[in-house]
Parts: C-alpha cells; sequence; structure tokens
DNA sequence: TTGTATGCAAAAGGTTTGCAATGAT
DNA sequence: ATCATTGCAAACCTTTTGCATACAA
C-alpha cells in the first residue's frame, strides 16, 4: 500500500495520521500470506520496537472496519489480515496452515445463486483448500503446523 | 448425522464409541449455523450435564482430524464447526457474524484454476458475505453481534 | 488547544495440557 | 486387562479494556 493511500485514507475518515498507522498499514501490505496479528508486530517492530501489540491489534480492527483491509476466515485460533480488498481467491494449506492469493479472472465473475433467504450478497471469494508446494512434496521435509510465534513482550 | 453413522466412523478408526462423542457429534448436526465450541457445549449439557468443556474441544478436533467434521474460517475469534464435509457453499453476514451454508449444485463445478504454483487442490467452498435477512430488513431492529454466550463453569 | 491514539497493565475470552479416575473394548 | 477418553484445574495464547500520557490536527 502506498504511502499515498494511507494518507488518503486517514484524511478521508479524519484520522489522525500517525506514525504506527503507517507502519502498520505498510507491513500487511508487504505481507503475501495473511498474517496475524503477532506476525505483523514482529514485523513492525524491527522498525519500531516500542510500538505495542495493543496498538497493533487497534489499527488493524479500525481499517478492517472502515473496509480498507479485511480480516480473513482462516481455521487457525488467530485473526489474519490483508491488504487486498479487491474479488481474488484463496489457496489454504490444510497441512501448514499458510494461505496465499489466488487472481484468476474467469473466477471472478461467477453467477450468484438466488436469494431466496433474503440474504444480500456483497462480495465473495473462493477458498481452495489442499496441499501447498512445500507440503505436498512427498520426501522434502514438511512445513510444521506452527502454533505461534514466541511472545516476547507484553 | 444419524448414529449409525457414529458408530460406523468409530469402528472405522478404532475409537472407543463414548455417549460425549455420540451426543456432540449429535448436537454438532443438529445445528445448521456452524456453531461454536461454546454453542455446542451449551446444547450438550442439556442432555448431559456433567460433560466438560474440554472434552467437547477434544472431540471436535479429534473428528475434524479425521475428515468427519470440518472447522470452518469465521472471522470471529471463536472456532467454528460444521458436520457437512460435501461440497456446498457459505453466507457470511457481515452484521451478525452469522453463518448459513448455501447449496447450488451450479457451484458445485467451476473449473479449477491452473496450478501454477504447485498447490494441489482438494476441494473449494465459496464465501459469500453481505447481510443476512435479519440483518438487511431496514426497519426491524438489528441482530446485535454477539461476543460470546457466558461461560459458566470450567 | 482539543480530541483521538498510544502504551501499559490487567482482565477477559478462548484453547490446550497434565494427571488421576472412568469407561469402552 | 488394556488402553483411550473424560473431567478437572491450571497453564497458555489471543484479544479487549481502563486509564494516564503523548501526539496529530
Amino acid at each position: 500500500m502506498p504511502e499515498a493511500d494511507i494518507e488518503r485514507i486517514c484524511r478521508q475518515h479524519s484520522l489522525p495520521l500517525t506514525a504506527q498507522r503507517r507502519i502498520v498499514l505498510q507491513a500487511l501490505s508487504l505481507r503475501p500470506t495473511h498474517p496475524t496479528v503477532d506476525d505483523l508486530w514482529s514485523d513492525v517492530r524491527q522498525a519500531m520496537p516500542e510500538i505495542s501489540r495493543t496498538t497493533v491489534y487497534r489499527i488493524l480492527e479500525t481499517f478492517a472496519h472502515l473496509g480498507v483491509i479485511r480480516k480473513v476466515g482462516h481455521p487457525d485460533s488467530a485473526a489474519r489480515y490483508e491488504s487486498r480488498t479487491s474479488r481474488h481467491h484463496h489457496l489454504l494449506c490444510l497441512q501448514c496452515g499458510r494461505m496465499e492469493d489466488l487472481d484468476d479472472a474467469s473466477l471472478d465473475t461467477i453467477r450468484l445463486p438466488g436469494l431466496k433467504t433474503g440474504f444480500q450478497i456483497e462480495d465473495y471469494s473462493i477458498q481452495f483448500r489442499g496441499l501447498c508446494s512445500r507440503c505436498s512434496a512427498p520426501a522434502k521435509p514438511r512445513l510444521k503446523r506452527r502454533k505461534t510465534a514466541g511472545r516476547t513482550k507484553a
């Protein structure tokens, strides 16, 4: 996410443009695999060691509510975020939990189902489940399903 | 899920067929909306008040690993499960978090994307996001986004 | 100056684990 | 008899909240 976008978004919503917001959104857009809050926190602390985990939580929640980023559904316990909100799809590795984006224009225009239940569809995405290249390689060491990145301080 | 299925599954995997397993899987299959562990725990305690929350966690994890049930990705913090593992799709209400199943045969046969990345696709499902009938009704009271059912005991 | 965001600490919510006792086979 | 499951309690991980301080506008 370019700097200019972050500035514009904050201006549009009358949100103070803080260094923390800049760096957290930046870090998210640099991560292709739907990081957890802790993933981002470790990234961000390299440039800003004093940032608190709480702040990362708050920034992500704020911008997810604005629709600028998205919280993605993932079967693991910790929440995951992505910066892309345009239509795209996901590859979820059942072995290691890794989630990659999939772009395929022909999947972006499926026929929407009838709305018998009164549900109003705004958007959709397809989740493809299977094994990523690392985990499906038979002989090579498999990626472990990491529980959590170690917590370093509050 | 019929009783007979539960018995068969346990036999096939050499798992003791306990009353807890029977009742938890039963409860899951009676819930159409992808319950949390606590949702199921409250259901189950009506028939078996002494069952522990830990047991519900363990049973769900056991059978999810076997592929008999599935843990579904949901943006809320608590894990959710479903008993249907045949191909189907989901309607996720962005307002209240409710998740319903969607059956539509024409969505079950989309063309699978090319596997450039070496990802091996086993299955897929489509998540439709929007507003459920309750939440999209303009004048009626909206369903609140419930945080959690209150915890009653350990 | 004014109001919101941040950082910290603590609480709350959600999940897992160790172990003794129970129960299925 | 044997071995896995259960229940409990405690630990652990994840997320939220209260409040004083710092910062953007």
